[in-house]
DNA sequence: GATGAATGAGTGTTCATTCAT
DNA sequence: CATGAATGAACACTCATTCAT
């Protein structure tokens, strides 16, 4: 069996079993089972624990925010956009949760080493919503323009709202993707004071999308203790 | 050294470390050293390891609670509810970091049985939002009433946000407790819709806040590795 | 609390302890919290963990000695004397079960430092045996005298037989002082051969036994775990 | 080394230093130590200490029954065969004394789930005997037959008076394993009454034993402390 | 390429023992 | 006389990591 692959198989059963576990809880042992593999073989290919755990995140965080930046339809207006966004972000963190409780529980909780990795790539989300808030006040003709740090103010805070959704909708039976990224929509565009005077956002015309977004969210079988 | 002083003192250091390292990297040994006592008090004391982590959740838990509680400000609007309660939220977090961290990031990680002791303040916090929204829309007079699901899940979305900014504050140099507020305020309230055409939330006349909370936040000293 | 009842109660207390966990496994914690005293009086008055053992193993010995020495009836043949002290022997260790563990079971596993105590109790018994053996011989006029190396493997075997029915009898329901005693003295001085051809020892005529002889024999409640 | 030998090497030095110190005085550290390997390879091995302590109580219990098994010598009246019987009990005990030790000792001390094991083996060399007994009374024409009840405690008090004459020729220089069953025998089978009356027991004609029984008992060197 | 065999260093936990009061 | 407070030393057990083959 090639090498890549046999890597990937490693990587697998890494995220499945430091998602679930936590980074020191998580054993080698453990691991190299899951992979089918000796743990000798682990440590040829991918050098130490620490390593492995970085691979991962490298991995999952590529992996979420390619799955983000192709979910974003272009051409659309900049809700348009951070609507369709979101919708690739929940959809994804939806149907891999163990690479996002990697990413955004695990990853941040041992040492600084592992919370820059995924720092990085939450400045790149971050920087794609700070375009698209920018975006739309130019749209407005707003004037004078929102100071800067208001502007990574408020990025935050939506991305920040987005993480705690993706978690609670991961944990909430019957909450899909798409109503998780509506009820975010609603909130952080039209705003509680609108909402309560009947104006609340509505998406826009859009094409249909792929089959297996409205599927049920893939629920990883969790690893057997004992 | 009376018994309760000796307590506090140990879970004053076991929050320290656990707030740094979590749960299964901080080891007993150095909880025991910073607390100044030997490790068979820690375990006279608080019997295990596993209750020393949940004495300290319950503690920091209460701690924040009736923190949030406190900044509550009566008889205002829901807006200025809201307002007041937020930035008791921040100034309690921006405080006590560590115990933050323990709360937000290290319970949640680790075992339902620590996940559930956060979630019950979680809850908590997350019905006085609930109830504010409710309130706010029969002030303004919506109707047809929105869903319960809607507003559970904007609710979800409002304590989302606040604790990333918590996070986010407490990354951030110069962010105050006051400013992560407002940025909240507006973002929830007003929305990205209405800020981008100029027309955003504004708090409350209300009395001058308490001399601290102003204060720059207390940085907790990083505990030295080796 | 007169100092000499106080010992005696902690001693109550370690017999019990000692009996159920051993010596290493019994804790100085239990046994001071089921004597009711503090952890420091038992240390003021007995010294230390050997020395508790120690003194419990004297007591328990010289109780047992006393109450077989009480038991033989004075101006039997030898083997009435045998009888009426095996009796003595079977009953005491039946209504001390944990005084029998003690000085049996755990005495001897623990180091030549008490071993030696119990071997002083043994050596008694198996003195007092011999003596009835050798008294025996010369009642039967046998010549040549049997060798006296002989006799003190006849007298260890049947003390250890005596050891081994009260533990046997002990476990067994159902099984009382006197029929162990019975049974012993049947094996021992009829022997299988004679017992084979219907020739079995019968107890000599005596006295009726104290009232509480017969009496189901007592069962200190086992110690609660946790 | 391949795994097989290495798990009877550490089991050799298990059965050594639980005979000398106990279960709970030894320590797995000493063990491993003996053993000459690293105390995680006694754990993958052997996985617990408990685990290590039932590991050593199958092996001397198989071990021992089956020596007593293969020294009785076939189509022998009933007192030959027990006179073989307990010469190659008294000779395998002599020859392992810390087996002997941990199965008649220290594990009937530590626990329910350890005195079972010893309980097996015990039950069967019991039910050998009593076998043998009923064959003696049917070979002798008795009757009416001796009560069930009353042949269960001969057996009893013939096996216990065994196993104490075992620890004592274990503790008594001089005494071999051949003087140790002849004495049994005799005060068995003949009984002290007839001892009396010089009618003793003498063993059947039998081929001259293996040269390895009436060599000197093996003492292995005692584990030094400190 | 792949693994069975092996370990150094560290963990949580317990216990006999001692003071200051 | 009696105890609440405190600890040094040890133990069972685990894990990331490395060779020889």
């Amino acid at each position: 069996m090639p090498r890549a692959v046999r890597e990937q198989q490693m990587l697998d059963a890494a995220v499945r079993v430091f998602g679930q576990r936590g980074y020191m809880a998580a054993s080698m042992d453990e691991i190299a089972e899951l992979a089918g593999v000796s743990k000798p073989l682990v440590y040829l290919y991918l050098n130490s624990k620490d390593d492995l755990f970085t691979a991962c995140i490298r991995r999952e965080a590529r992996a979420l925010t390619e799955a983000v930046r192709a979910g974003v339809l272009p051409g659309l207006a900049p809700d348009g956009q951070l609507w369709s966004g979101l919708r690739a972000f929940f959809t994804h963190t939806a149907r891999n949760p163990d690479a996002w409780r990697v990413l955004h529980l695990h990853a941040r909780t041992h040492g600084e080493r592992f919370a820059v990795e995924v720092a990085a790539m939450r400045a790149e989300i971050v920087a794609f919503v700070t375009q698209l808030i920018a975006a739309a006040a130019r749209d407005a003709h707003r004037d004078p323009h929102l100071p800067a740090g208001e502007v990574a103010g408020l990025a935050e805070a939506l991305v920040g709202a987005a993480e705690s959704l993706a978690d609670w909708a991961g944990a909430t039976d019957g909450v899909t993707a798409k109503q998780a990224a509506a009820t975010l929509m609603n909130f952080a565009w039209a705003g509680l004071g609108d909402l309560m005077t009947g104006r609340p956002w509505s998406p826009p015309e859009e094409p249909e999308p792929g089959p297996g977004e409205a599927a049920p969210v893939a629920q990883a079988a969790p690893i057997q203790t004992g």
